[in-house]
DNA sequence: AATGAATGAGCGTTCATTCAT
DNA sequence: TATGAATGAACGCTCATTCAT
């Protein structure tokens, strides 16, 4: 499995030395910290400057358009969402089922994280006023759902590829819409386990019912 | 059922006569339009009074500040989800499995129209950063859930109050992700049908397994 | 002694019915507070009309434009202190000295109620950048001085009538003067009765050594 | 006796290189001159910055907001004369009398001036409505009168200091109430050698009849 | 690699003013 | 007489961006 690949968009002949690289990286968490904090909104370049310790005209050395600061902003999180997702994959060694509840489960405490509670709403905003972001977002499902695919033909070989597919973005999309009702600090947070294991015990019987009539018709 | 009630947040003593009511109207169509297609970012009190064809002191005359117009353009907009979903509830006459069904029909289509696919994102990203708007969003759940609550009730009277509303949060939560994937112009968006008919078994089957020794363990 | 004309600046045609005079009263009696508590930087058409209870329209009416209502309310301010300051000087009938002194002492009793505080410094800031209010300041200073430069003259009739216009003039510097450091809320407040001591022992032996040798040279 | 101390309002991190202090510099004479010929009602931030021959955006760059451009105005003028005033007290060499005379010729002479006859009353009504502004006017006083209060002393030893206090008070409430009636083009102003004579005769007389049984009654 | 200085467009908002009713 | 509705200019201020050093 490859290591996530990284398009930056900061400005060429920047971060070259060593310590460009170092404040690349503090620009990157520095927006990260305002992007969620603040909103799109109010993500401003002085914001991110300011938080990065840096003056904006430093800034702009590194990201000639706040443009190209968002996207690469992005993909530096969505990049780290990946890292940690591929090492779970890594980490497997038990049945698929376990396989799938670990990730099941670390994915459901992840959304509790402030982080991606309010993260991942602006990236959807985003992806739906920018194309890149949209794609960028889009690369980051496909990669998430490459394991759950991936198992779900391990638990139940009887389902086709097509119904897979099908599966894991269902799974996928039931996971993303909790955060927006389990997330952090959200009216259902205190019922997380509870809503985990349902979400569990769902998806099981789920995959387990694949290859059923009911599910081949009309497709 | 009682008709959602608005709380208008326009500055008092405007929109008195009817023409003033109808500018209000107006000006509410035009917010709903720029914040779709522009998104919160992009949302500017000029855009909106562009759009609704009248000048930024017309605009400001009904409403003092962006905040005010925002707010009671989400409670604008979310009532005219709510009147949909309870217009929905009322028509139903058939038995609970078909009331449910034709909810999550509807549902499931209305989430693949612009409308909904672009507003309900930045719903989420400034129920985030705004306690105003998250308790409108709050509400809009709410309401939305009563039916599904219902429902569930009587499709398996072995569900405790606890579950049938954990489930409701469930389908909720599923349907609401569905939107990021399947949303107009979203690269599922061809498959909404079979997410549609997946979705409504696996609900079925799931209201049905309620009641297990499975599901109320440790809880 | 006339009474104080009032050059009203209101619109041509309004307040011909006592209904219409009443309300001219209120937007006076408005904006007077208005221009007390905000001063003129921030005396509004809006704050005057929503003090006199009516809307912007209807004060629209009474005056055309902003300067008009300036111009009439600077007026009508200046004449009603010029009304109590002729009611002083009718109310004599004692020696010139106690006339003086009655009218001193009226004077600086008034320079410390917050309305005399607040209002001169914004009236002779606004002499300096509009004609009108500045000949209708200096008309203000003109009656004033008359029943000084009267007095005078019966105090010391030695002192000719240059001399009397002279002193008369110095008297108002004095006084007008500690308004800035004696009025209402100022450091010097509590010391206002002896100010006010020091003020008339000095202006009576001011008025006694005119017409002295000192006095007369190089003029 | 110390230079006044400039207490900057402009925004930290501005005003660092010597093209910056020019700039501050600048900035300060353009709002002072804005100040003096638009009155406080019509100073804004675009008419210094044309003034000044920057931009807007670079104003704002160096004063974060319209308040704090005028409290370090305000702040900046007072100081300019206060530095005149110290330079006056040091140059002294006399006798007393003759240096309160030097003092209040130059008083008077400065009072005709277009810049005094015009900032300071925007400063009278200034300090009513902002607190700081107050403050900056009280301390320029008390400082204004350390001269005349020493003097005084000089001149009559029988003079206790709270009497030479309120003497000096009193010369300054002349001086200034003087700016309205003889400042420059004020209808006094060709008097104005002779009303300097009478102040100067006044205060003397005034000073010498100080320690007397009249003034030290009741107090 | 980094900063302070500068720009100009655009923001939300307020304002005096006008007008139909 | 009085109001609600409407305008458009100007306000203070923020912003992304550029540039000389």
């Amino acid at each position: 499995m490859p290591t996530p690949n990284r398009q930056t968009s900061h400005r060429p002949g920047t971060a070259i030395k060593i310590k460009g690289q170092v404040r690349l990286a503090s620009i990157l968490e520095a927006g990260k910290a305002v992007l969620m904090q603040a909103g799109y909104s109010r993500f401003t370049m002085r914001k991110v400057a300011d938080r990065a310790g840096i003056s904006i005209g430093n800034l702009s050395y590194y990201y000639g358009s706040k443009e190209d600061l968002l996207r690469d902003l992005v993909d530096y999180v969505i990049n780290s969402y990946l890292v940690v997702f591929d090492q779970l994959r890594d980490a497997a060694g038990q049945s698929p089922e376990k396989q799938l509840e670990s990730i099941l489960d670390y994915w459901i405490e992840d959304l509790g994280t402030p982080e991606t509670t309010l993260f991942f709403p602006e990236l959807w905003a985003l992806a739906n006023h920018d194309r890149h972001v949209a794609s960028l977002v889009d690369g980051l499902y496909a990669r998430v759902r490459e394991p759950l695919i991936e198992l779900t033909g391990l638990i139940n070989p009887a389902c086709s590829p097509a119904e897979r597919q099908q599966l894991a973005l269902f799974m996928c999309a039931t996971m993303e819409g909790l955060t927006i009702f389990a997330g952090n600090e959200k009216p259902w947070a205190p019922r997380r386990q509870q809503l985990k294991r349902m979400a569990i015990e769902n998806f099981m019987q789920l995959i387990g019912s694949c290859g059923n009539v009911a599910m081949r018709t009309n497709r």
